[in-house]
DNA sequence: CCTACCGATCGGTAGG
DNA sequence: CCTACCGATCGGTAGG
């Protein structure tokens, strides 16, 4: 009969996870070597291996809690029922300032994902894109019309490149925070969606047969 | 006495140079060797060191080269001598066109450069950061008083996130390209940010002490 | 310009 | 017999 793990178990699990990201989103995943991380958590080697099968699994685990956190967010807002520019404005600000509380993991999602086995991947980009799915929506809610373009889904990738950039140019010890760019990005978003679709911007789209 | 270089040397390490960079864009600079990039040439690994000295100076000469094309177009722009928003518009379509060109430079360029030693990344970001002042002094025009709140930069980097984050989502093979996604990100932007200045979007932060 | 090979360090695991 | 954990070293491969 197995005794179950240590209660202290998912404790030491989550200390590593915190540890690896920070490595990771310094170093990148293939460059952290594991020796390095256990050196950085305090303890050996081997011992990494008592709570992740390999280096993999801990990239695989700190990319899929994250995007969970995410849809944690998206199922929050949404439960909110908002009208639809409130409601955007609550999924780009909430996004904004978890990502201000979650820099590291934020940066080996966007960074080091492509290291995982295709498998893996897979699992991570299919949560990714529920939320790219969601973002689209409330895009489409607050400029109906979007979706029609096919033009829902740029949008939103628009819009994430806006959020997710900032990893990028923000300085922990900088003039601005996440939080401080959440309403300069929500202005932007909402002045510059409106009235997109009746623009003749990308109008000569508009007679490629639909699929 | 040296005997100077034979006359297909440049065309040579052209061809290394493109095939690095869609092997390091692909499999990311740490992860890439260079017996693969020798066997994609078609040359031996040893020749590889004929025309750079090692692996990191490759890197550099894919960022350094690409960062002198892009500050070629900011002179271009600049040269037009264009009123504020089509200096704007014209910098945002050149930039995405040449984007729509330089897919694999531009991805090492966003993911790779974090691996040169201090001293030539800094080369490269000294560049880039002659790229960013240039686009807060063309999103200062088009709306006079960013800078004054130190939100010139700020947007500048929101407006380099919407077009360089394309690399993660547009597909070779998919319904947009580039070119059809800078008129988007054009509307965007210009709708985006008139005003900006006049809302009370960060007003809480006109009070700190300016230094 | 190749084959052959180095010092070093990698991720992962043995015995105890 | 289990778990939790160490010092030492494995096979294989990196850049050069």
């Amino acid at each position: 009969m197995a005794r179950g793990k240590a209660p202290t178990f998912e404790v030491q699990r989550a200390t590593i996870l915190a540890e690896a990201a920070r490595l990771f989103a310094k170093r990148s995943f293939p460059n952290a070597s594991m020796a390095e991380l256990a050196k950085a958590c305090g303890v050996s080697k081997p011992l990494l291996y008592h709570y992740y099968r390999d280096k993999e699994h801990i990239l695989f685990d700190i990319a899929d809690s994250y995007m969970d956190q995410l849809l944690d967010i998206v199922a929050g807002v949404k439960a909110a029922a908002l009208a639809p520019q409130p409601h955007l404005e609550a999924l780009l600000t909430r996004f904004m300032d978890e990502y201000g509380h979650s820099q590291h993991r934020h940066m080996v999602l966007v960074q080091d994902v492509k290291f995982l086995q295709a498998e893996q991947a897979e699992q991570v980009t299919a949560k990714q894109r529920r939320v790219v799915a969601a973002f689209a929506e409330a895009v489409e809610r607050v400029e109906p019309g979007l979706r029609r373009r096919h033009l829902d889904k740029p949008v939103a990738m628009i819009l994430f490149g806006m959020i997710n950039w900032t990893f990028t140019w923000l300085r922990a010890d900088g003039r601005f925070t996440h939080a401080d760019m959440a309403p300069v990005v929500c202005r932007i978003v909402l002045e510059g969606i409106r009235g997109l679709v009746d623009k003749d911007v990308m109008k000569h789209k508009e007679k490629s047969p639909a699929h």
